[in-house]
RNA sequence: UGGGGCGUGGCCAAGUGGUAAGGCGCGGGUCUUUGGAUCCCGUAUUCGAAGGUUCGAAUCCUUCCGCCCCAGCCA
């Protein structure tokens, strides 16, 4: 975390986890200790969702001096893979956190099962033989108690000999069930006998087939928690009732070093999907390239797209932490996103439907370099010299032959800025055949370079510019409505003109900054930007506005990839 | 109809007996070498509802209403 406003420091959010842990910490709780853990399930990428998470878990170790461990939990191999687990860490490394150690949960599967074993020699636990149709009948209802199992007060040798060969291999998926013994009338579910193992015959990312049976994540979770010493353990409002099971599995296997559940509610966006069913729906039937795709709302898609970890890190901060269930409205990213990416971007002058403009009184052939500014908001960024020419473009929007009122922009006979350069005034307008404007003949005033006037006269309006033959052509390939590839009519209209495209101007792209043809541009070359930064032009733009502070609006890009998710 | 949670302005969110912070959004103004930028102002006589206790309640009590989660050998 290098580059942080750490000027602006806004004092830590207190919110009631943050509460908790100072209480705790005063209190000696947990001997002093803050331990907390990030525990993704590595079946999908981290979307923004799990932002809110990170943050939190890293945010309060850090803020105590404590620790934060990355935990997967991989206790269902069904649904695991290697791919998942390397986009994971790389994303909460990019969000800009380090975790004090990164374990896994099938790390601790031969301890596990040895606690297992425990709870069945302590007459805690029992080897269920009913299938799942007939558990679930034996669960009862909302209202029902639920009934023992006739396997229930299996002798205890007879528990250990089946779970040892369950281990063995020595059955078929679904054979048998490990099960805690603890009350079958509680009006909690998950206090009705929970499943601790399972039978599953299938090849796991890491451990391979050394085991055939695996913990649920109820058993799972607060062992891990517990051998990792977690004091702290956080998650979200749906595993509440699920705290009595994790307090039980606790206190019956560990008498120190206890870890607490805390519960919150996750974070809630309008306008788009987050739950990995759906993202992983979006990526197999391909409406997006990927999990990384920049329509996502992943952290990658994120980050594709040209947003950077304190933007999002900001936007966790904002929306505070609570257990009300609640529904972000997407302008809260989009603001936390635009006031970053204004602070850093540079500008480019762009011109998306070209108008050309000829300067009559300026020399054919002679080329000027204006120095244009960067970044408006950032003195440091400096300039970078725009040729300019005797024929220019203008946004076809900038120029109106009969002005209404309100419009100050280019019309005969009136002079504005071009941005940075000088004052023109429009002498002419040449028309082809159908009566469309085709070029505007304008004189320029050589005493207004860098586009002051001596004399302190002013204009209304301020244009962007590009010079004709030196701009940089630009095929802008957005994932989105109106510039979308696959969209070949807006495709092609698509054509944007960059002033320049200068080493600054890549930095800021990120991804793009990767793409070798940018390197060794030459004038007028066409470019695809297939991954997009945030050189976006957002479609709803004012013409000629600037590019790169911008970005597409996320409520419509989202909102559009949710809707082939159908609802 | 069992259990567990939660209800403060459009969306978040502080506040936990002393008379409703803040942010986003929105509205208005301002400024600017193109703003959807900046800066400024405004935006809940009221805290799901109704009773009650109290000099005083969003905060305490009672009742009611609403929303979310739980019956995976998912996490």
């Amino acid at each position: 975390m290098s580059d942080e406003h750490a000027a602006a420091a806004p004092q830590a959010p207190v919110d009631f986890i943050r509460s908790i842990v100072s209480d705790d910490l005063a209190s000696g709780k947990h001997g002093g200790r803050v331990a907390t853990r990030f525990p993704p399930e590595p079946n999908g990428y981290l979307h923004i969702g799990h932002a809110k998470s990170i943050c939190l878990n890293f945010g309060i170790a850090q803020e105590t001096g404590g620790t934060c461990n990355l935990r997967f939990d991989d206790t269902n191999p069904a649904k695991e893979d290697v791919e998942y687990v390397d986009a994971i860490e790389e994303d909460v490394r990019w969000l800009g956190f380090a975790w004090d150690a990164m374990h896994f949960a099938s790390d601790y599967f031969e301890r596990m099962y040895g606690f297992a074993t425990r709870l069945i020699e302590e007459g805690k636990a029992y080897v269920d033989s009913l299938d799942a149709d007939e558990i679930r009948a034996h669960r009862g209802t909302l209202t029902e108690p639920g009934r023992n199992s006739p396997y229930r007060d299996r002798p205890i040798s007879e528990n250990l000999d089946i779970f040892a060969r369950m281990r063995a291999g020595e059955f078929p998926d679904g054979a048998h069930v490990l099960r805690a013994k603890i009350d079958m009338a509680s009006p909690n579910f998950n206090m009705r006998d929970p499943t601790l193992y399972r039978i599953r015959h299938a090849t796991h990312h890491r451990t391979g087939d050394a085991w055939c049976i695996y913990p649920m994540y109820d058993f799972a979770h607060p062992l891990s928690d517990a051998l990792e010493r977690i004091t702290h353990s956080i998650c979200t409002l749906e595993f509440e009732d699920h705290r009595p099971l994790y307090d039980w599995l606790v206190n019956n296997l560990f008498d120190r070093d206890r870890p607490q559940q805390i519960e919150f509610a996750r974070l809630n966006l309008n306008y788009t999907v987050m739950s990995k069913r759906k993202l992983l729906q979006l990526v197999e039937q391909r409406h997006v390239a990927g999990w990384d795709d920049p329509r996502m709302p992943t952290l990658s898609g994120l980050r594709r797209r040209g947003c950077t970890p304190e933007s999002i890190r900001d936007f966790c901060g904002r929306i505070g932490v609570a257990k009300k269930e609640n529904v972000i409205d997407v302008a809260q990213l989009e603001y936390s996103i635009r006031e970053d990416l204004n602070r850093r971007s540079p500008r480019v002058m762009t011109v998306l439907r070209p108008l050309k403009v000829v300067i009559t009184n300026f020399p054919d052939g002679r080329i000027e370099h204006v120095d244009v500014i960067n970044n408006p908001e950032d003195p440091t960024a400096g300039t970078r010299p725009v040729p300019f020419t005797r024929e220019l473009f203008i946004e076809r929007e900038d120029f109106m032959e009969d002005p209404p009122k309100k419009f100050f922009r280019l019309s005969p006979g009136r002079e504005v800025r071009l941005r940075c350069a000088y004052f023109i005034t429009c002498q002419e307008v040449v028309k082809d055949n159908q009566g469309e404007v085709v070029e505007l003949r304008c004189t320029y005033d050589p005493a207004t370079r860098g586009g002051d006037s001596p004399d302190g006269r002013r204009v209304k309006a301020t244009l962007h510019w590009v010079p004709a033959a030196q701009a940089i052509g630009v095929e802008v390939r957005l994932y989105d409505r109106l510039f979308s590839v696959e969209d070949p009519e807006r495709a092609a209209d698509g054509k944007t003109f960059l002033d320049n495209l200068n080493p600054h101007s890549l930095d800021v792209l990120h991804d793009c900054r990767a793409e070798p043809s940018l390197a060794g541009a030459a004038v007028g070359e066409r470019f695809q930007f297939e991954r997009l930064g945030y050189f976006c032009v957002d479609p709803d733009s004012r013409p000629g506005a600037p590019v790169f502070n911008r970005t597409v609006s996320l409520r419509d890009t989202w909102a559009r990839i949710a809707s082939k998710t159908g609802k």
